[in-house]
RNA sequence: UGGGGCGUCGACUAGUGGUAAGUCACAUGCCUUUGGAGCAUGGCACCCAGGUUCGAAUCCUGGCGCCCCAGCCA
């Protein structure tokens, strides 16, 4: 049995992970660190809004700030963006705190909201509306869009950018004090309706909502937006690199300008392209459709690309923090293959993870010359690429269950495995030949009728004859049941987005990314697999203990696939007939 | 359309004036008591055009292409 490890390996310097790589946000902490910037001191923070699941995406967010910090001594803070009352709930910071704890993320006693800093904003608000750069707007939401002017157009000067100090402070204070209606006044800089930049065009810092918060209750019913927040609450926190992804770049001037206003510390933000991956969707609000919908059974279904999802899948934080290494950081914005994840994935369980036999559609077999009441424990190696992991007893007997797929009565060319008259290894047993195949009335083979060689016991020739296969089995009486989910990609398309008039990515959804089979049968040894573990059953995969699991039935998903040469012979076989 | 970014094998990423490298994917072979894993080998990659230079992916000029921005979301 092996279960995930919970040690921090999405942040560099774990014994097996490679060194850290060098990329161009590393360079410039590289050279601030040499240069004594900041006392040579870094500190980066992650800022998830707590309005859903932490995703892939958010892996290589915090494999970059986590992983800086740790790499060069500094601190990443722990920060939720809870901004907008609206929409976020404590459901979801929990959950972010648990996924990231998962992948290693280490924050220590440094767990921030932007909530912490409500009063302090809202003094600096006061102290922009006392130097002029602010003002009360009583324009509606429709109107501010008007104002703002399109790319090629200038924006209008609000009719209300002129009022006096003493005028905004009041109006400010009445719409803290609750005295207007949701919508109809807001707070903006004053910076220049003309900028060609449209964030600088008086942007909004405050507005009204009556909202009650997840952490301040009904204390405010004014909030101050993200833009107006971000930049001072990494002031606050010391932040010196502030690492975020590219749509924020035309921001930066923003937050610039108030901290110049404000004279505070300067953090220095730096953008890097976001994650996106084939065959996924990595946007909180469509991720959210698809779990309201019920197109998955959840944020955690273990085809969503979320963490608590792939958790439950039985991806290793080991493998996320790999796949975060090794696909770099940059500024172009790129697609990453799906299937390099999947390798990291393998590439860790292959080395950590138990074998275990498994047989997913079991067909019948009686040994003919095998004695009816006989049993006989064999010896099975646990991990042939981890010497330390040992071997187990693996019951065997006259009636067993292989695998549906490897028996074909009119075996195609180059198909290896057992057909009539033919002779296989089971592991670890004997050499079995096929006699006699049984069909019922149907036609359907239901058993097969085989003859062991005593001589081969444990799966060795002393005469030294090769057989072409060796399979898997497990005992018809020993064995217990257990249900398998097979997984294929949530979408169809390598880009979901990419659809028909007037569909949207749901119509991309894969109507095969989910195939339960049931009455599989397991080895006996996993009984009690606790849910969680993770096995490699020889031949077909990684699979994971599925918290649906009872005392009676263990449910397994499958984790990721084993290269397959045999379906890919036939694939061609079957392309080049047809 | 104004602004901000970005263009290197199929994908991601190195390279920062001197032999274009690595990983995945793909293909072929070896090995194998998992058709697993492993090992070996392979392939018209520098967006285009000029320029500077003995020498350019890298520097300059001009094109072309792609992404982001007109929420009181983040």
């Amino acid at each position: 049995m092996s279960t995930p490890r919970e040690t921090p390996a999405s942040t560099p310097g774990t014994p097996d992970s490679p060194p850290p790589k060098s990329h161009f946000i590393r360079d410039i902490i590289v050279q601030d660190v040499q240069s004594n910037k900041n006392g040579g001191r870094v500190q980066t923070r992650f800022p998830p809004e707590p309005n859903g699941y932490l995703h892939f995406g958010h892996s290589k967010a915090i494999h970059l700030s986590f992983g800086l910090a740790q790499e060069f001594g500094g601190k990443c803070n722990l920060r939720f963006d809870d901004t907008n009352p609206c929409k976020e709930e404590t459901e979801y910071v929990a959950a972010i705190i648990e996924d990231l704890r998962w992948l290693g993320a280490d924050w220590a006693d440094r767990l921030f909201y932007a909530s912490d800093y409500f009063d302090q904003l809202h003094a600096w608000a006061v102290q922009l509306i006392e130097a002029g750069k602010a003002y009360v707007c009583d324009l509606t939401a429709e109107q501010v869009r008007e104002y703002r002017g399109t790319f090629s157009q200038p924006g209008r000067e609000s009719p209300f950018r002129g009022r006096s100090v003493e005028e905004n402070l009041a109006l400010f204070a009445r719409m803290r004090a609750g005295d207007f209606p949701d919508g109809s006044r807001t707070l903006r800089a004053k910076i220049d309706m003309a900028s060609p930049n449209l964030n600088l065009r008086d942007p909004i810092m405050y507005r009204i909502l009556h909202a009650e918060h997840h952490r301040t209750g009904n204390k405010w019913c004014i909030y101050p937006t993200y833009d107006y927040a971000h930049g001072q609450c990494d002031s606050l926190e010391g932040v010196t690199h502030s690492i975020c992804t590219l749509e924020f770049e035309d921001h930066r001037p923003l937050y610039d300008w108030f901290l110049e206003q404000l004279g505070i510390h300067h953090p220095q933000q730096i953008e890097f392209d976001r994650l996106n991956l084939t065959y996924t969707i990595l946007s909180k609000r469509k991720l959210l459709q698809l779990v309201r919908d019920g197109h998955v059974r959840g944020w955690d279904d273990p085809r969503m690309p979320t963490i608590c999802g792939a958790r439950r899948r039985g991806y290793t934080p080991e493998a996320f923090g790999n796949f975060c290494s090794r696909i770099g950081v940059s500024k172009t914005t790129g697609v990453v293959e799906l299937p390099l994840l999947e390798h990291y994935v393998r590439e860790d369980l292959n080395r950590r993870v138990n074998r275990v036999m498994a047989v997913l559609r079991p067909l019948r077999v009686v040994i003919e010359n095998y004695p009816d009441d006989l049993v006989e424990e064999l010896d099975a190696v646990n991990n042939p690429e981890d010497v330390n992991a040992g071997t187990r007893k693996v019951p065997f007997s006259r009636v067993l269950y292989i695998e549906r797929e490897d028996f074909r009565e009119d075996p195609p060319k180059k198909f290896y495995r057992l057909s009539p008259g033919r002779e296989v290894r089971l592991r670890y047993a004997y050499l079995v030949t096929c006699r006699d195949v049984i069909k019922d009335a149907s036609g359907d083979i239901v058993e097969l009728r085989c003859t062991y060689d005593p001589e081969t016991r444990g799966g060795n020739t002393p005469d030294g004859r090769k057989v072409k296969s060796t399979i898997h089995w497990v005992s018809a009486a020993h064995s217990l049941e257990a249900e398998a989910r097979l997984y294929d990609t949530l979408f169809a398309k390598e880009d979901p987005n990419e659809v028909g008039e007037g569909e949207d990515f749901t119509a991309n959804l894969n109507p095969n990314s989910l195939e339960v089979v049931e009455r599989c049968r397991i080895e006996p040894g996993l009984r009690s697999a606790p849910v969680g573990a993770l096995y490699q059953f020889e031949r077909l995969g990684y699979f994971c203990v599925d918290p649906d699991s009872t005392p009676e039935k263990l449910v397994f998903n499958r984790t990721a696939t084993l290269r397959d040469t045999w379906a890919k012979i036939e694939r061609k076989q079957k392309g080049a007939a047809s």
